[in-house]
RNA sequence: GUCCCCAUCGUCUAGAGGCCUAGGACGGCGCCCUCUCACGGCGCAAACCGGGGUUCGAAUCCCCGUGGGGACGCCA
């Protein structure tokens, strides 16, 4: 048997859980669960200044949105400081790393004259090989990595391949701070170990760093685990994803009236990719997702598509799932206060028999919410403007026939009104058009609501013909 | 500037030397359905970045160019 995969999904605490983070958690969680694993969860909060409570709330319920639960306790990596520390004095023991007393000011003197003379700017290891007896008297160092300075660091990526650098090209990295607080570079090596992490899947803004943590794990004799580094997500210009385009926090998606099931089938196909298969359940994903398929080039973020996905699920779905849905995400819209106030049993069973009728029109909860505005909005209906110009004198006066001609139906189904108003527009000699548009806007005020007749029955004999009068008297 | 990665329709992609007169999906356009808007059905337009190789044969392999992107912090 091989020994079981772990993966991780590592964000740093400093902003929302945005689209691009969303995309690494679904991968390390797919591949987890597709190979019986599990998926870790690590909160990189060792940059104390900007890490918040807020960000890792939001960034936890992004992910129990999404539905990407991870396996065991989140890890804090700020509470492991202590055992960053005791491995760099490992590595100052065995003599692969050392302390460098050159000041921020120095190292920043020094970039800008390797700019200048249009070298790379790495650090020079100008304290490789000095003793600390020659340090300035009462300077705090930094502890920095002796990495090897020949031979080449080579990766073999699951996603990139084998990836080769020249040992020259890579600098003595910073281990611990001057105030002694371990950087990122060397907690997450460290973590990652003692975690037992086994596969590393994250975006390939971190390529490089692999290479370097690579070296960290060499010089502390540690396995090295698998890496994967994908794509990163682009806006639609191409250009690194902006606030303006995609790089919301997942919790706007869902304020949108996106479904999870929706974004993941989105994501996933971003980058990744089975065939010609465009529609994945959960399971099917997790079935058929490998990382050798995730495509190299970056992917652009495209909204039309989300809403397409989204659009076909919100078909797709119950109609009582669909108002449990549109229940659950009142708290994070506006004006969802308002419904989520009137939301009583009558209405939530009104809500359930329009669906079938609303479902095939929107592409959003938001839209299935406002579509059913007729059934919760306070009377009298406020028109919409188009509805307003339909609603002519001549088409009051029709409507206000046409409801005598209603109240006379007997069992009251979309079946019998549909026959009724057929025949009422053809003794009128007008276009069935004519008579269900008006009727349309006199009942929900607005032009471009599910069938008429659908909307009859939902309301009922008395509601209908009650908003008949409204409107046409 | 140095290092690294990438390059098929507008977008997401299929394609692992002949199956490609390059396939699917979203978007666009047209037609059908129809009480509006949608849904659904049918159809159309739309791509292998450029140049050299290798090969009987290249979207697929190699090189160069060009164009994107990422990394070069005592941030993560």
């Amino acid at each position: 048997m091989t020994e079981p995969i772990v993966t991780r999904f590592a964000p740093s605490p400093t902003g929302f859980l945005h689209i691009g983070g969303a995309r690494t958690a679904l991968f390390n969680w797919l591949y987890a669960r597709s190979r019986g694993g599990r998926m870790l969860l690590r909160i990189e909060d060792t940059d104390r200044e900007r890490s918040t409570k807020a960000a890792i709330d939001a960034i936890l319920e992004g992910l129990h949105w999404l539905g990407l639960e991870w396996d065991g306790e989140a890890v804090y990596q700020f509470s492991r400081a202590a055992r960053h520390q005791e491995v760099v004095q490992e590595l100052l023991d065995s003599g692969n790393a050392y302390r460098c007393y050159a000041t921020p000011a120095e190292l920043e003197e020094m970039r800008e004259r390797a700019r200048a003379e249009g070298r790379s700017m790495r650090y020079d290891g100008r304290w490789r090989d000095r003793d600390s007896s020659e340090a300035p008297a009462g300077a705090k160092p930094v502890i920095r990595l002796k990495a090897p300075t020949a031979g080449e660091t080579v990766i073999e990526d699951q996603v990139q391949g084998r990836v080769v650098w020249q040992n020259k090209d890579l600098d003595d990295l910073v281990l611990l701070r001057s105030d002694g607080t371990p950087t990122y570079m060397l907690a997450v090596v460290v973590d990652d170990h003692d975690m037992g992490v086994t596969h590393i899947i994250r975006g390939d803004d971190h390529l490089t760093n692999g290479a370097r943590q690579k070296q960290i794990y060499e010089a502390l004799g540690w396995p090295i685990p698998v890496m994967a580094h994908i794509p990163l997500i682009h806006g639609p210009d191409g250009a690194k994803l902006s606030k303006r385009h995609g790089a919301l926090g997942v919790d706007a998606y869902r304020a949108m009236g996106y479904l999870p099931i929706a974004m993941r089938n989105y994501l996933v196909r971003l980058g990744w990719a089975h065939g010609d298969q465009e529609i994945f359940s959960t399971e099917e994903m997790i079935n058929a997702f490998d990382l050798p398929q995730i495509g190299r080039s970056p992917a652009r973020f495209d909204f039309a598509k989300l809403e397409s996905l989204n659009g076909h699920y919100i078909r797709q779905s119950k109609d009582e799932d669909l108002v449990e849905e549109i229940i659950r995400v009142l708290p994070h819209i506006a004006d969802g206060a308002e419904l989520a106030a009137k939301m009583t049993p009558n209405l939530k069973a009104k809500l359930i028999a329009a669906m079938p009728g609303l479902k095939e029109r929107a592409k959003t909860l938001i839209e299935l919410i406002d579509g059913a505005r007729y059934l919760y909005a306070d009377r009298p209906l406020v028109l919409e403007e188009k509805a307003g110009a339909l609603l002519t004198p001549e088409a009051r006066k029709l409507l206000a026939s046409l409801a005598r001609e209603l109240a006379t139906i007997q069992p009251w189904t979309a079946e019998a009104t549909e026959q009724a108003v057929r025949t009422f527009a053809e003794s009128n000699g007008v276009k069935l058009g004519a008579v269900a548009q008006p009727l349309r806007a006199a009942l929900t005020g607005r032009t471009t609501s599910p069938g008429i007749f659908d909307v009859l029955a939902v309301l009922g004999k008395e509601e209908s013909l009650g908003r008949l009068a409204d409107q046409s008297a």
